[in-house]
DNA sequence: GCGCTTGTGTGCGTTGACGCACAGACCGGC
DNA sequence: GCCGGTCTGTGCGTCAACGCACACAAGCGC
């Protein structure tokens, strides 16, 4: 099991804490596994600790994009909280590692008699929601390359760990682009000593220098995030 | 004062209702007036019912772009139901008309005493994130044409008639896109009889015909908010 | 009627990304 | 050691959109 608890639950008070870690069943997340898809009912919500989601949108006759990152400073299945139990989105593991689930029944359950987790996940999906509006500014104005560098810098945080597991297909597929403008993006974060990447594992090596080459919209993301979760 | 009333309020159960407009007061929507600035105390929420408004994300360095548009279908400030009083978009009339106003103040009390209202709301929001992922991807992949029908579609439907004052620069800062662009785009929708339009005043000629040049995101609009507001 | 502002149309070189096709590099299994 | 799958790199023609600059047209005030 991951050392780090979910940061969500982490904030809870303890007694709501421990109550909502009794209906926690601990699962692994494995790579490409599909947690959720549009219009299913949802039947678990998960709380990544050492693993992540991305939530992904495939308007019919385009490809899909990715629009959200789910890693252990939020949750799947938010929603619930707006009383929705289905999903938009496809939600697919990103990151390997573990997480909690809870039956969305339990869910339920909890959200009734914890008003500290509803407020906080009032709160998260706000945070989600000003996130996509960046997101979707950053699909339209920003290049590749910083599109590139914002991705790995959030899939780093996520994955707590400097290296992750990630093909270039993979990373096409989620930025909405072709494998080749990757190539040659990675290319580019790679001759200037950023990253390091070779089939299929990518490792950060410059952080800051990243975060330089990324779009402003990493560092807005933080900072919603920041402002309402602490 | 509008024949019609907003949506939301209109469904709600009688005596919420009429507790709710006994707080509203009738406002002039006045064009290009900005009702929101990001990180701005919410002062006042706005129920449309003629006019409406566009929210607009502007990432620092980059121009600004429409993510979501509020008429008599939604409101403005629906986040205080997840006890946010900011809100992270710019929020600017785009067409002329009515609205509901009420304080801020007045409206968190209705929320604590209305069961239906927060449920309502929440609802709302849900579309709303729906609507965001789906403009996410639109932004990304869809075609210049395609996106300015479905602008238009989404301007009649708010306007409740045929025509409406947008000027072609307007346009342009809303997609996201540079005039000429829009000049050329809006010349082919004019040219296919789709349209008419001088000066400004745009008026839409043949309905089916602009939603068959629109990107499906219309389409997916309005599916997942008859879904969850009937 | 003149000039000013506002709105629309055109032309041209540039560019970031696309689609397609193919070549090389690495790895595991038999 | 060889084969097949997976991952990465390159080349080339195409295209939608960009930036810039300038021309034209319609309405308004004086």
């Amino acid at each position: 099991m991951a050392t780090e608890q979910n940061h969500l639950i982490e904030l809870l008070p303890s007694e709501d804490r421990l109550r909502l870690l009794k209906v926690c069943e601990a699962v692994d997340l494995k790579l490409s596994e599909v947690l959720c898809e549009p219009g299913e009912v949802t039947r678990h919500v998960y709380f990544p600790l050492d693993g992540f989601i991305s939530l992904v949108a495939i308007p019919s006759g385009s490809p899909g994009v990715e629009v959200g990152m789910v890693g252990r400073e939020g949750m799947l299945g938010a929603q619930l909280v707006l009383g929705v139990g289905t999903s938009p989105l496809h939600a697919l593991v990103q990151g390997q590692g573990n997480a909690w689930r809870i039956p969305a029944r339990a869910f339920r359950g909890e959200l009734t008699r914890s008003a500290s987790l509803r407020r906080q996940l009032h709160r998260y999906l706000y945070v989600l929601m000003a996130q996509q509006s960046v997101s979707a500014a950053c699909l339209r104005f920003h290049l590749t390359g910083q599109r590139l560098a914002r991705w790995l810098l959030m899939c780093q945080d996520r994955a707590g760990a400097d290296s992750f597991h990630v093909t270039q297909e993979f990373l096409a597929y989620m930025l909405g682009m072709r494998r080749v403008g990757i190539t040659a993006a990675a290319g580019m974060l790679q001759k200037g000593r950023l990253i390091h990447y070779a089939r299929g594992e990518v490792t950060v090596l410059d952080r800051s220098g990243l975060e330089a080459a990324a779009c402003s919209c990493y560092e807005a993301d933080r900072t919603a995030y920041a402002e309402l979760l602490g």
